[in-house]
DNA sequence: CGGGATCCGTTCCGATACTG
DNA sequence: CAGTATCGGAACGGATCCCG
């Protein structure tokens, strides 16, 4: 398990060189993990999946894609249908993710509103 | 559980109102994730947490912290000591979140070598 | 020690136009 | 339908200087 050679120790996750830094740079962007959850239950193709990640443009979802394609957690399937068919899935790593990623919106959605009135009073205070 | 009037549905995670969504437009930034990481075992003075969360700015540093303690997950205690001593630590609510995020963490550390075989391949079909 | 203020390059990102 | 290419503004982020 703790062979390779740039694997962190567990006291070192926070170094620039620790390869569980790199993964959570790559995801911990605005639409990576929105996208992911968006797979979970089935295959969405890219202007579905464009409608329905309200607010991404099309030039970065194609770019967000891109990298999480590169990472193997998602596949590009495309159909040879007229007009052309790209289904976008997630692969069997990026289902193992999605549970993880199904737990932090569950965070969010028991705790929305401890954070909305922790801001609220933060703002009261710091007027 | 679902009388707030902004909390999405189910089937509209991905609507941009969605608090689930505010909450986890906020949480994936670069650093935010990594520093609740570093609080998760005992409070950190400001300095000491720059030196730890490696490749962060002072001032990067001093906005999430702010942030993160706007949103309720981490506390600012001042000491009066001479040069003064500032204790950041997480709040009860962002010990809650942190079992999350080391769920992440814990993703990271067993599937990153799939990820890196993942990107190699990628890299070498698309040369 | 724990920041704030400023400057400045880079990257991000939205809008628009175009293509197979 | 599923993208790519280009442009320009906005936001991010690092380096430096300064202060209580």
């Amino acid at each position: 398990m703790m062979e390779t050679a740039t694997r962190c120790q567990a006291y070192n996750v926070f170094s620039q060189a620790c390869p569980t830094r790199m993964v959570l740079d790559r995801l911990a962007d605005k639409w990576s993990l929105l996208i992911m959850d968006r797979l979970r239950d089935e295959p969405v193709r890219f202007n579905q999946l464009r409608r329905d990640v309200e607010g991404i443009s099309q030039k970065v979802l194609s770019q967000t894609l891109k990298k999480l394609e590169r990472d193997g957690l998602v596949t590009r399937q495309v159909f040879a249908t007229v007009p052309v068919t790209v289904e976008y899935a997630l692969t069997a790593l990026g289902h193992t993710l999605s549970n993880t990623i199904e737990s932090l919106a569950h965070w969010a959605e028991h705790n929305i509103d401890s954070v909305l009135a922790a801001q609220r009073e933060y703002d009261a205070v710091n007027a």
